[in-house]
DNA sequence: TTTCATTACTATACCATGAAATTAAAAATG
DNA sequence: CATTTTTAATTTCATGGTATAGTAATGAAA
């Protein structure tokens, strides 16, 4: 490949020059400009990025670590950090950690090592210490233990008040809540505390719980759980779940045992991904804003880039969207 | 962050013998080595990528052109490419092109300036001559005009001919083939091809083509060519489509006008991502072995990037899975 | 004393960046 | 008009962190 040198000298100039009209917008003068661009068009040059990076003590990368790329609601994700992401000349360097620490960990390494801009992390494991040592800017989807991160969520709370209002609202006595591989977190806490407090407010008894496995969310196959919910909660007449895919296997569990959605059993998922829309059974969901999050993710990273501030949370609304299994 | 030079101050021997250990396997005494050991440790040194790419010509980095990563093909494919970069050590810069072929040229320059072992291109733009010139390995997957290019691909018209194989035998006198975007591209051509062999050898008429749009494609919504179907052929019977997507939309629109499936009509998806089986209602698909294409483009790579041989065309067979539209 | 293993030293390369210095040309001054 | 000042255009030089080749030095074992 063609280098900096070979343009300069078939241009007949320095390095510097040819430099200086890329980056800077020092003046150069217009005959220059023009030998310089001739001379870069004849050797087919692009700039070595890596050289670039080294001199810079920066790239323009950034990182995206999420837990699987299949699911439907991170395909989006990653669809649209992608998209914003070059939008700002940035590429994206993207890192699946099959919800592993360990993994999360050596990858948030490698990217330092890479000298990215930012991290965006769409899983925040939580003993996460390596990072407030390093100083590359990070933006994280969950409500992080360290106030220092940025950090671009949704009203997790919310989503699950209007998905309980919504089904008490059709006359559901009894919820359930399906929660997903990350029971235990925040995210699906909160969606739970939203669910129990429409139930609170209308005097009903809390929601059941029952929680999918990991091992279930990779396979993106929730029967067993499913099954469960059927077995435990008999009389359940409206189920709420974590994402898309666990209400349309709730959707395909009662089309094949003869339960009537939603005459017998309500149905509200979340996410709504365009996977909801397309299910045969159109499914009643939470819509989360998932281009505007990743907008705002990766905007943080090139405010702190350009040293500007950011903030430090950012709540995102959620909306329901009514379908046809409610 | 720290450095080589920190390290080997510390651990009170020069760069070189630090670099040496790291990286080639000229011995180094064992206690040199633990006295390295324990200041990378203690500086939490982690070597700076960009510096080692430009001082050994090249990254870690594998570069993936795709047109979409929401669309459940791709969106595998970008999780499998991930896992099977990853365990050979290297990152994945994802791009998304939305088969705009500008862009997969910027992209493709982009990956070359940043010195990756090698491209792997989803989506095959006509006229790519760049690549040519550029000596970065390379992998598509469509056979590509240029025979220098490696190129794993799946036996569409085998596809093709399965599907129409299956819904013959299941009754169908009248198919239709419902085809994606790329209608134009070889890959549509070759399964509508295989298609048509089968009709011929039953002795019925060529399918019927349709063809849907690309911005049907990107918004995951083709119902507008999807009731083209029943406009302007009202005696099909038998609908092949391009993906799973275009065959649950065919189920969906059956379902609002009570259209029954499979006993009126049957349909045939393509892909069989896990959408397939997550639809209401299962759909019959022809599996693409994507997990495998990934880690063949994958290896492709890192064999070129070794010197070793690589086989111009990988022909992987794909099958046909049935379940409940046909 | 010779031999060998290990480490140090030195220099150079990778390619681009950026601060400071230089040159050349244009403008202002007496 | 000669001289100084200003400005624009370009060059020189040092720098970033690592790799690597070649050579010298050290110390211990043979």
């Amino acid at each position: 490949m063609a280098t900096l040198k070979d343009v300069a000298q078939r241009a007949g100039v320095t390095v510097t020059t040819v430099s200086r009209m890329l980056n800077s917008r020092v003046r150069v003068s217009p005959e220059t400009q023009a030998r310089i661009q001739a001379a870069m068009q004849e050797l087919g040059y692009y700039p070595n990025e890596m050289a670039r990076s080294l001199a810079r003590k920066n790239s323009s990368f950034i990182g995206l670590i999420v837990p699987s790329a299949q699911n439907y609601f991170f395909a989006e994700l990653i669809h649209h950090i992608e998209a914003a992401s070059e939008s700002h000349g940035c590429k994206l360097l993207l890192c699946v950690s099959n919800q592993d620490a360990q993994k999360e960990q050596e990858y948030y390494q490698m990217l330092i090592g890479n000298k990215v801009m930012g991290v965006i992390m769409a899983n925040y494991g939580q003993n996460f210490e390596a990072i407030s040592r390093s100083k590359a800017p990070m933006v994280v989807f969950e409500r992080p233990d360290n106030q220092q991160i940025p950090c671009a969520m949704t009203d997790d709370f919310q989503g699950g008040h209007l998905a309980g209002e919504h089904m008490i609202g059709k006359g559901c006595r009894h919820l359930l809540y399906l929660s997903g591989n990350a029971a235990k977190n925040n995210i699906s806490k909160r969606r739970f505390d939203g669910l129990a407090a429409a139930c609170a407010e209308h005097g009903l008894t809390q929601p059941a719980l029952i929680e999918a496995t990991w091992d279930e969310f990779v396979a993106m196959n929730y029967d067993a759980s499913v099954s469960r919910i059927f077995q435990e909660y008999p009389n359940v007449d409206g189920v709420f779940t974590s994402n898309d895919i666990m209400a349309a296997g709730v959707v395909q569990y009662c089309r094949r045992h003869h339960i009537s959605i939603p005459k017998k059993l309500k149905v509200v998922g979340y996410d709504d991904t365009s996977f909801a829309a397309l299910c045969a059974m159109p499914l009643t969901t939470i819509h989360q804003p998932i281009e505007e999050l990743a907008r705002h993710a990766v905007e943080c990273i090139i405010r702190r880039a350009n040293g500007d501030a950011v903030p430090t949370t950012a709540l995102f609304p959620v909306r329901l969207v009514e379908r046809e299994t409610t």
